[in-house]
DNA sequence: GACAAGCAGATTGTCGACAATCTAACAAGA
DNA sequence: TCTTGTTAGATTGTCGACAATCTGCTTGTC
């Protein structure tokens, strides 16, 4: 008999799909913070009923990318300093953390898969996809996770980079330089190869910081901006169309 | 005029409540890990359509403490020892964290409402109120959390409590003893009241620490029990994860 | 002109029915 | 006996329509 592992299939609800589509969307910033996503003309779009869809914005809302008014409607989340501040400081805790758990498990396959991603990174980085460098960036990072064997530790990770992975989008679409041509990873990789588990904790936390301070100071000047036109935001004011699939 | 706080109105929505009562019935164990929820029975029950039903189950789904199989159905998690490890170890970090970031901002009425949570704990102890013991000690226990002005810390440690919740339901039902007598809250209330930071993470530590192996050996002769019967896994959810890289 | 009441229009919440899929039982064939 | 194909029943996924609610505009009154 064969020893093959078949990965599981595909789920083909359009529910699934769906929430895909709407994470995608907004991850990638094509949704932008505050809008108000109007269910008719989605599901139009989309060319699928009311039901999957609505069930896929409960999962997202869940999922902490957007945020529902009873009667009023579900809107992407809006993006706070604050915000971006609280879920950094947590991110390094989780980082060091995540270190300590895998530090041990550590192995040959680690290594390669750790290579693999970076290579991933400096790829798209190459390739001036802004997008999938942030997506690749955020997939090495979250290797410790992965392997940390920690599966509630995974999962608490992956709902805090849905809210980077948009923080990120924003900034990048906000500053319309390309990207860091410098390898910012290569420390951190070479880090996590070595034998200071301290040292590497201590980089994961430096590293974060890198531009840090450039993202907060995006997200106040968007505040600003907010505060201004808050009550046109909030009303799901026809200020920016979104992007059909 | 008068400088009256008025809290939001309650959610009129059927799928609000109906959130509510699943998760009220799964955190105390009156559905019971790996049980299939019935949509069509379940809504008869309620006297609600699927619609807000279904939109309310994916929502517990996100939040952790229900797992769902396309065309299969959706299930209460099944608690395994693993899992339980996991929570609580990661649970210890973020303790940690919350009192670091709370220490700072302790004042008067901090003081007074750790005072009377801690008298909430020992009033359900006293009455004899399993169920609601273990809804207090969390709250107590939350505290922290929601005084450490990181809305995505509390977001995170609100996630884990629903599982905690559900494991030390599982845990009460289990020994038919009612209750330890003792106030095991009595050092922890008064660190947090003290001046001495490191004491008081280190004692979170040890106390989450206090009936954690007893917790464990429970959940551990379920997962055998759930081995031998092997009824309810035809779709694969109770057997071990092979998941990771 | 200011302001409350009330009327449309649009949007969200909910419902009942239908379609797609799974499970289990049973029959046919090797 | 074991396997395979078929069928019926039950359950989940999806749809279109209706009810409840919100928003903005109009109207009438002062």
């Amino acid at each position: 008999m064969g020893k093959l592992d078949f990965s599981p299939i595909a789920d083909t609800t359009r529910r699934a799909e769906i929430v895909a589509l709407l994470r995608r969307a907004i991850l990638t910033g094509q949704l932008e913070p505050g809008q108000k996503l109007n269910e008719l003309r989605i599901a139009e779009q989309m060319r699928v009923s009311r039901a999957p869809l609505r069930e896929a914005m409960r999962e997202l809302v869940q999922e902490g990318i957007l945020t529902s008014i009873p009667y009023a409607g579900t809107f992407v989340i809006d993006v706070t300093a604050k915000d971006i501040d609280d879920a950094y400081s947590l991110n390094k805790v989780l980082d060091e953390f995540a270190i300590e758990l895998t530090w041990k498990l550590r192995d040959q396959r680690f290594f390669a898969e750790l290579d693999r991603r970076h290579e991933a990174v400096k790829q798209a980085t190459r390739d001036l996809d802004t997008t999938r460098q942030i997506e690749t960036a955020l997939q090495l990072h979250g290797l410790i996770y992965e392997w940390s064997d920690n599966s509630v530790l995974l999962e608490t990770w992956q709902r805090l980079t849905s809210r980077l992975q948009m923080y990120f989008a924003l900034h990048q679409h906000a500053r319309n330089e390309p990207v860091p041509a410098e390898d910012v990873h290569e420390t951190y990789v070479r880090l996590l190869k070595g034998k200071d588990m301290r040292a590497a904790q201590r980089h994961a936390r430096e590293h974060i910081d890198l531009d840090f301070e450039e993202l907060l100071a995006y997200a106040r000047s968007l505040e600003q901006r907010a505060s201004k036109g808050a009550r046109a935001d909030r009303a799901g004011h026809a200020r920016g169309r979104p992007e059909g699939g």
